[in-house]
DNA sequence: CAAATCTGCAAAAACCTTTTTGCATTTCTC
DNA sequence: GAGAAATGCAAAAAGGTTTTTGCAGATTTG
């Protein structure tokens, strides 16, 4: 198939249409200058007929912005990425900007290979999007001409950082359980060395005080079944809740406590975090979870991008978002 | 924080730099026209050191082409097209072209929007993905200045489409399950009205003929149960397989199974299809499924569109791409 | 009514790169 | 050693837009 390619229209095109000089066109346009309302109306009308749309790159070539931004992620799967880029364009879209998304695959080539591309098509500014909040992006991002805004991911010292308050997050679903009469509450989470996995165990712990009991493993659900397996194989005390550090895992933990005849909410209340839809919604009982805003993040890292492109300071710092509960049935009350 | 914006650099910066004119510095970067070797040397030793890389909006403006590609997204969630966007990214990243991303969410007045935009930026095609193969673009593409492929989504006639072949994803479950000695599969999938249902469904019928009960519904969990009751609490021959519509309702099937303590794949095989990796590979026993190959639908798209922007021909049509089949162990073997 | 102001438009410069053309030198050929 | 060819570089044009400057003619002011 070979598409008809009808020349694109310029500004040139109108202004010989209308019969006026090419800085008259423009003025009319965008209603700068003087221009007598006569010919402005006609100027107008006959871009809209002949589809008239001016040149992005002339546009930008002269104005030294090319209300374009980058956004580098690491995420292969997309779960993280394309809500936050949703975010990230809604606050930019009607500002006219456009997202260029690189996919780094967490090769540092490629990112260098992205990075390159970008700025050589003169980018108003960079949003690193991470898959946790503590990795080291994958290529050199200091002394960019450009400002660099991170989304879920904690930039180094003198960055501006976006990121769920995962303190927050854990608070909500903690006392979430609390409030319905849960008091032996365990927390089954993922790896150690993952700082969000930490911080939320930190967060449970001050609430839980002596009761707590973490253990960290892998985000899966797997890992949700072993834990809830050896937790409830041991003597003593049994605990009547379980705060999971993601979806998955409480869908691990809901199938071992089915095994183990043992019903949720009635035996064990269940809270995950994430609020991963498919999981969540269509696990059963469906998961009382804690929805980390991912698209509010990339709003807000779209709004600290657009201040940064038109010059204005932003203090630098981790800005930590608040989260937000969703109630399933996996908690009763 | 406000960062410092060096000026970026010029060619200019970089012949004067070389003491040598611009059309010289140009010829010499690009290995055109007459440079003398030690000149050239210079040249290219002075652009290294200050950092030039030519803007691309300056080229783009000469040579009319921006090396730039749109795709117009409309789902929200990302599953299918971060993966495709992969495809895409590999096939064209080292064309020296970069894509913006545009997630319309459905809404027709935001498609055009972005339509626009990506026009204005002089972009050298678009590439439309779907949910569906069925889905009819929420925007009228016909007459553009540019080319467009559709990925995960079949065009209007005389355009070009990639989808996966949805039969021959059919066909490789089913025979999978047949090769195992499983005779009586019933096929529990989405909506009726979903293209790729009827086509799975039709490529299930022909190699099961009289033998064969399709059932219709949603891509839920939750009807994967649901049928799966339904079959299993009627009197007359039970089924030793089922060949689910997706993953997910496969994994309603397992646990529907379970419930009526049928053990999978020993009593009853199970084959999913999408293969969702986190559904897939977390469910209990990990499910034998089919990979729609999302990344080299992509990839496919990326090319021909590559070769849509260079002026060749290519014959309008739907391609469909051959699916894979992943073993898990949910059809034993 | 002369001077000052305002109005409407055009010409030209600028953004940065690539490419074509042109002009001196130098090197080759007979 | 004279004409032809090759070499090395610079100047200029082009791409599409915005913005500054300039210049007439119309209108207002004292």
């Amino acid at each position: 198939m070979k598409p008809i390619l009808h020349r694109r229209r310029t500004l040139r095109d109108v202004a010989k249409a209308a019969g006026v000089s090419l800085s008259t066109a423009s003025n009319a346009l965008n209603a700068t200058g003087r221009v007598n309302r006569q010919t402005r109306e006609t100027v107008l009308q006959i871009a809209t007929e002949i589809g008239f749309m001016p040149n992005a790159l002339a546009r930008g070539l002269l104005s030294r912005r090319s209300f374009t931004i980058g956004m580098l992620t690491n995420d292969t799967y997309g779960r993280l990425t394309l809500p936050m880029m949703a975010g990230v364009s809604e606050s930019l879209v009607d500002h006219g900007i456009s997202v260029f998304l690189c996919a780094t695959n967490n090769d540092p080539r490629r990112a260098q290979l992205h990075l390159q591309a970008l700025l050589a098509r003169q980018v108003d500014g960079i949003i690193i999007t991470g898959t946790r909040r503590d990795l080291t992006p994958a290529v050199e991002l200091s002394g960019l001409p450009v400002p660099v805004v991170y989304a879920f991911a904690e930039g180094p010292a003198q960055t501006i950082s976006f990121v769920p308050d995962d303190a927050h997050g854990a608070r909500l679903a903690v006392e979430h359980l609390r409030s319905l009469g849960r008091s032996r509450i365990v927390h089954i989470t993922g790896p150690m060395d993952y700082l969000a996995a930490r911080i939320r165990a930190a967060a449970y712990r001050q609430i839980c005080g002596d009761a707590s009991e973490v253990r960290y493993g892998a985000w899966t659900e797997e890992w949700g079944y072993e834990a809830t397996q050896a937790i409830f194989s041991r003597a003593g005390d049994r605990p009547d809740a379980i705060f999971c550090g993601s979806d998955e895992i409480a869908r691990g933990v809901i199938d071992a406590l089915r095994d183990l005849e043992l019903s949720v909410p009635g035996d064990v209340a269940i809270a995950g975090y994430d609020n991963w839809e498919v999981i969540a919604r269509q696990t059963r009982p469906p998961l009382t979870t804690v929805d980390m805003e991912l698209k509010e993040v990339g709003r807000r890292a779209g709004l600290a991008m657009l201040a940064l492109t038109r010059g204005e300071e932003i203090a630098p710092g981790v800005v930590e978002l608040p989260c937000r509960l969703v109630i399933g049935r996996s908690c009763g009350g």
